[in-house]
DNA sequence: GCGATCAGCC
DNA sequence: TATTGTGCTGATCGCA
């Protein structure tokens, strides 16, 4: 072996053949080729940097599309009158972000295949040109091919505008073909089903310093017209698609209608007391402050607690305390492996109070409020759609769906979030879904059953688990029992749930082996929908989403693993996910339908959040509650508790 | 600007 | 044999 290593890493240095330097210069290369091969693999950069753009076809495109720039209001108003008798219309705005809640329209182009009109901002009112696309966007004949319909909507709502139009987004059409895409943009998508390399105006850069290059900013209405005319063709391609996948009611009546509702909650957004905030970011400041100095002092020296790699310095090579997990860069420093080392010195519940306050001050006590609009007083976050991999939304800037409850210091965070005046908040979450769900793809009918029967569900796994009674079952049994039941839909190993709960392996792999006998349907489903995915590439919920998983072929046992988690846990999640989507419409379109005042204001996965006037306190409840339950017939049957509060900490 | 680490939620 | 629970967003550090 020895040997055989040398030879391998002796580097041969004779060689014939290669006496003029000049045959290693970069000679011509094939451009089609290489084009192909950039396209196939998103360089697109690399397309720009070495001017591989394709000419040919393009340019007759190109000529074929008829644009025209509108810049009075009484001719754009003719027109759009005009195209309101039309069936199909392609519509593409574009916003400026400004502080205002519902965006500033830039420019704004709607047509029919054969002709596209544009307007903008700089030359009819903004306010005029909403009134004028309003006979569009209200009339229910007209079917609306657009890019990202929630940002319209919330302009919108500005404007004091509904959408009725059948709808058709290319964006969420996207997302329910490929969930996993990077991102959709309008080139992307007319890259990928015609062929066709389209440029959208870059956004203005406002960074102060430099106006030089940016400025060059071609006519803007000449690229989205090029953009605008690859709609049609794209929706043609996607309708298809979505169809043949069985994907027809998650699409039109679930997908899209949810996006208006999503446009809306962030149109509302969620009022938040800005005083409360900064008292309680002073009063966490104050403990800080403290913590700094007894860490400081219990360390002999002055460093940044907040850099991982400082405290590991300090800890495990100056204090010699053990160091219990590594990672790739140095000694782990989180929670979980300062936890197993607690009682070694008193500066680690130091350490670790001073992570959790910081942590509050900085993302919550400082970052809501920075968040707060000074227009409405209210923080406006966005809901994101097309993100996740499982069908979940997102939220960002500022994230709500992560809003501190578990420790009490934490959730008090929520009594900054309150109801406008007059109002209160109605409150419902689903209970258990994910586990009802489990019950029901799994067909499982003792764990249906138990559903049906309103049994306490981690007490009756504890019971099968630990094979003793259901009123023998100790508080501490219960929560083991709950690790299980919440590994089995992550598809957890032996390892990991003995260390969560604080058992041998040994004893972790029983726990899982008792689980999965006492319900053989969920064995039955782990193994098949594995199996399923390995052969077709893909996993879906009960709605139909889709998610592929090229994990299951990788050559990488660890990558495979994964692959396998992911293949058992989408279908729950996500099927959770579809269901409380349809309730978010359902239930936002019974809010209108009774022209209530309330709002839907926010989704935390499994739990919506509506502003409620107190006058439509009852109606509220009972809308949330028989809407939620009856998003989709489980053979567990959907449960929603829900409860009322003038603050979200007392709404819970 | 970006990866890594940490921490918050379901 | 080696490894080990899904899905997210944000703040901070430290390097390029």
């Amino acid at each position: 072996l020895a040997y055989l290593s040398r030879e391998l890493g002796t580097i041969i240095r004779e060689k014939d053949g290669f006496s003029d330097i000049n045959d290693f210069k970069r000679k011509d290369f094939n451009k089609d080729e290489l084009l192909t091969i950039f396209k196939d693999l998103e360089f697109n950069s690399f397309i720009k940097k070495m001017g591989l753009e394709s000419s040919g076809d393009e340019q007759e495109i190109q000529e074929a599309i008829c644009c025209e720039t509108i810049s009075n209001l009484e001719s754009f108003e003719k027109i759009v009158n005009q195209l309101s008798r039309e069936k199909l219309l392609s519509i593409l705005p574009v916003f400026k972000k400004t502080g205002r809640v519902g965006n500033m329209l830039e420019i704004i182009g709607i047509g029919t295949e054969e002709k596209y009109y544009f307007a903008s901002t700089e030359t009819i009112d903004e306010i005029s040109l909403a009134k004028a696309v309003k006979v569009i966007l209200e009339s229910e004949d007209i079917t609306l091919i657009s890019y990202n319909i929630k940002e319209l909507y919330t302009w919108c709502l500005y404007h004091n505008t509904e959408i009725h139009c059948q709808l058709f987004d290319l964006m969420i059409a996207e997302y329910l073909i490929d969930a996993l895409a990077s991102s959709y943009t309008i080139p992307g998508l007319s890259r990928k089903y015609l062929g066709i390399e389209v440029e959208m105006p870059k956004e203005k850069k406002r960074k102060g310093r430099q106006i030089e290059l940016e400025q060059v900013e071609e006519n803007p209405v000449e690229l989205l017209g090029k953009a605008i005319s690859t709609f049609r063709a794209i929706y043609e391609k996607q309708k298809d698609i979505i169809d043949k996948s069985k994907q027809n009611y998650l699409f039109y009546d679930v997908e899209l209608p949810l996006s208006l509702v999503l446009g809306s909650m962030e149109y509302y957004g969620f009022r938040v007391d800005k005083q409360y905030l900064e008292e309680y970011g002073a009063r966490l400041d104050y403990r800080i402050k403290s913590l700094e100095q007894t860490i400081y002092m219990l360390a002999c020296e002055e460093f940044n607690i907040n850099s991982p790699k400082q405290l590991g310095v300090i800890l495990f090579e100056k204090m010699g305390l053990k160091a219990v997990k590594k990672t790739k860069t140095g000694y782990s420093t989180d929670a979980d492996s300062l936890n197993e080392i607690i009682d070694s010195h008193e500066i680690i519940p130091c350490i670790l109070e001073y992570r959790q306050l910081t942590k509050l001050k900085s993302t919550y006590a400082e970052g809501l409020v920075k968040e707060i609009n000074p227009e409405t007083g209210r923080i406006h976050s966005s809901f994101n759609q097309t993100v996740t991999a499982t069908g979940r939304i997102s939220s960002t800037e500022p994230n709500l769906q992560n809003i501190p409850v578990r420790t009490e210091l934490g959730r008090e965070i929520r009594q900054a979030f309150i109801p406008k005046d007059g109002y209160v908040f109605v409150d419902a979450d689903y209970s258990q879904i994910e586990l009802r769900v489990l019950a029901h793809i799994t067909g499982d009918e003792v764990l249906q059953n138990a559903f049906r029967d309103g049994i306490d569900i981690h007490t009756l796994t504890a019971s099968q688990v630990f094979n003793v009674s259901m009123n023998n079952v100790t508080p501490d049994m219960r929560r083991s029992a709950k690790a299980v039941n919440f590994g089995i839909i992550y598809g957890i190993g032996d390892f990991s749930l003995a260390k969560d709960i604080g058992v041998s392996r040994k004893e972790a792999a029983r726990y899982i082996e008792n689980y999965l006998s006492t319900y053989p349907r969920i064995r039955d489903y782990m193994e098949n929908t594995v199996k399923f995915g390995k052969e077709k590439g893909y996993v879906e919920t009960m709605f139909h989403r889709v998610r592929h998983i090229p994990e299951l072929k990788s050559p990488n046992y660890q990558v495979r693993e994964f692959g396998k988690r992911v293949a058992m846990n989408t279908p729950i999640q996500g099927s959770a996910a579809d269901i409380i989507k349809i309730a978010m419409v359902k239930v936002w379109h019974e809010l209108k339908k009774n022209n209530l005042k309330s709002r839907l204001i926010l989704q935390v996965h499994d739990e919506l959040i509506i502003e409620t006037a107190i006058d439509e306190v009852e109606q509220v409840k009972e809308i949330v509650k028989t809407n939620m339950e009856s998003a989709a017939e489980l053979s567990a049957p959907l449960v929603a508790d829900v409860s009322v509060g003038s603050t979200w900490f007392e709404a819970k």
